[in-house]
DNA sequence: CTCTGATATGTTAGCGATAACATATTGCGG
DNA sequence: CCGCAATATGTTATCGCTAACATATCAGAG
């Protein structure tokens, strides 16, 4: 207390963070030519600018873009939920999405569900508690509540990687059962017979539940007898369970004569239980998976696939978004829109 | 403009999100009473309470944090930057954070700096321009204006996967070097001699940098004569070049009795490559890769790595921000902490 | 010279919540 | 039945920024 005492907005506890009123009064100019150097092309002098600039350096000045979307209204991120951190398959729809987003000042806030809707619930409360222009989910199954959230939410939602029977409003994604149907084709075509399906033991996973009934109405369509379905773990189902599940899978049917697994992940666990055990693929049982992950294509032998353009859902689900943005902004109607995105199955060697 | 006219506060364009005040008028309590409901347990009569969630029901209330932040000074969330999405090491640190802030407050904004320093300043800027209660960073190499960033954002800094030598404030990490070292001794334990390096052309990965360094080290310190460095794509590198550089890297040093890869990914990559053209693992080359993914404990035959405590270091990170942030709130002064977190080489089938 | 329309900057009034400080209201011991 | 502490609620003043609307300056047309 014996110090010289300082003027207490300023020094008070360990150096508050400067505000935009300490830049423009060290430039000497008012908060408003600050804010406009700050940003876009606002008619500003050269000179001005510079002095600005100087004073930013000087106090270590970084703009608090919390306050400034209080008040324009525009917080600069768009809320992306998907299942899981570690799929490569939603890594690259979330890639898709960040490049459709360059240069526009959007930002990502991803977030992960774990394949739980009720975590997904509680997500997309958190996320609308931060005002997100635009909000991205993964698949169209949600709770009543989270439901209604979105749709009262008052801005763009989008729901990717399933086409939901009723939509909230904008959708980009493909029908994981027609997916898997055109699979099970594949595989009738190449002359399997006693085709069997390997998932979890819960639906909740709704894609992976598309993809088994998929096979079941393609095992019907095609006059296969019977069908068989190996769950085994929960969903999503590791390499490691992949591989136990093919073990049971030829203990309860060892007629078998292909697999088709929920994903690349438990197709390439299970292709290395084959190859631990001497199994032959595809002569003693051919595998194939879903999705197309990179692990496919590199293992040995490679596995057949369904390739689905995960990047490109992100992408068009990012520049959709851009213009539902813009249009909700200048007052304009914009209509629910449903892309519908490609998938095909790539047959490799494990086939 | 013939339809009766309405509240201009309520009914303008398309209804704005109702706010707390709306909220307030219809339960019949002030703004602060609502702003206490929603909140921890202030003192609220039960009653009261129930007319407050009811109205916030009618309404379709949401909660605006970004104004309550500006308000209470506490955003409710910690920025982490992470190199990539599509890696599993840093996809269980940030699990690892995750679990630590669990019942915290705190949410995660995650950034993917693409293993890039540039990326990384700029993405710490958008971080800092949102007022993040503490921040998190991948490694100790940053460039200096990153580093100045950091430095005065006034808040609690956490360096992970390294140990920076000259920090800048907190650390969780380990040496990457000294893993590495760790496992050409392994090697050298197992009979090998010579041993190979298999990387990135860049420095860019500085932990690949690191894990190339240990391995010199070790070659030299071992007085094996000769270290051999393949080189071969931009780090992060995938399994394709791994896979292509195994077969480089015996074409140049056909000598080779064992390979070390700056990542499991491209160990596994490798590994394929050798199954492919019908190399033997280990007898024609060992393969031994670092990170201990999922994929080297699933894989056939499984692959030798070296184990990093990648859930440990987010977890510790997580805790140690919390203790920083509640002692920073407080008042009192948070000593610079370096956690050094533990490592082991997992020997397998490949080596 | 005056007027017009760029260009550059300032002023005022919030954005929607919360901190901090009142002010009722209640319960209960004395 | 008074007074004091605990409980429940209201008031006021920001938080740091930007929208919207002035205002000032200046070049060049008329």
């Amino acid at each position: 207390m014996s110090l010289t005492a300082q003027s207490k907005k300023t020094t008070d506890a360990r150096a508050a963070s400067p505000t935009m009123a300490d830049v423009a009064k060290r430039a000497g100019v008012s908060t408003m030519t600050v804010s406009r150097a700050l940003r876009d092309g606002a008619s500003i002098a050269a000179e001005t600018r510079d002095k600005i600039k100087l004073a930013i350096e000087d106090l270590g000045y970084v703009l608090d873009q919390s306050a400034g979307s209080l008040s324009s209204k525009r917080t600069g991120f768009v809320a992306v939920l998907i299942p899981s951190i570690n799929n490569s398959n939603f890594a690259d729809t979330s890639r898709g999405l960040t490049d459709a987003l360059v240069g526009s000042g959007l930002q990502l806030l991803l977030g992960y569900t774990d394949y739980s809707t009720e975590k997904e619930e509680e997500l997309i409360g958190s996320m609308l508690r931060r005002r997100p222009e635009a909000i991205v989910v993964t698949g169209g199954s949600h709770t009543p509540k989270a439901r209604r959230l979105l749709e009262k939410s008052g801005i763009p939602v989008i729901e990717t990687w399933d086409l939901p029977s009723q939509p909230i409003r904008h959708v980009v994604g493909f029908s994981n059962a027609e997916a898997s149907f055109a699979l099970v084709h594949h595989l009738h075509g190449q002359g399997y017979r006693r085709i069997a399906f390997i998932g979890g033991t819960s639906n909740q996973d709704t894609r992976g539940a598309d993809r088994r009934a998929g096979y079941e109405i393609a095992i019907a369509a095609l006059g296969l007898k019977e069908s068989r379905v190996m769950s085994f773990g929960t969903p999503p189902i590791s390499g490691k369970q992949g591989g136990e599940a093919i073990v049971r899978l030829l203990e309860q049917w060892p007629e078998c004569d292909a697999a088709i697994c929920v994903s690349d992940l438990s197709a390439f666990g299970a292709l290395m239980e084959c190859q631990r055990r001497g199994w032959a693929v595809p002569q003693r049982i051919a595998i194939a998976g879903f999705g197309d992950f990179e692990i496919s294509n590199q293992c040995h032998p490679r596995i057949t696939t369904v390739g689905v353009h995960c990047h490109e859902i992100g992408n068009r689900a990012g520049k959709l978004l851009l213009r539902a943005i813009e249009g909700e902004r200048r007052g304009e109607p914009v209509p629910a829109e449903t892309i519908v995105t490609d998938y095909e199955v790539i047959s490799r060697e494990t086939t």
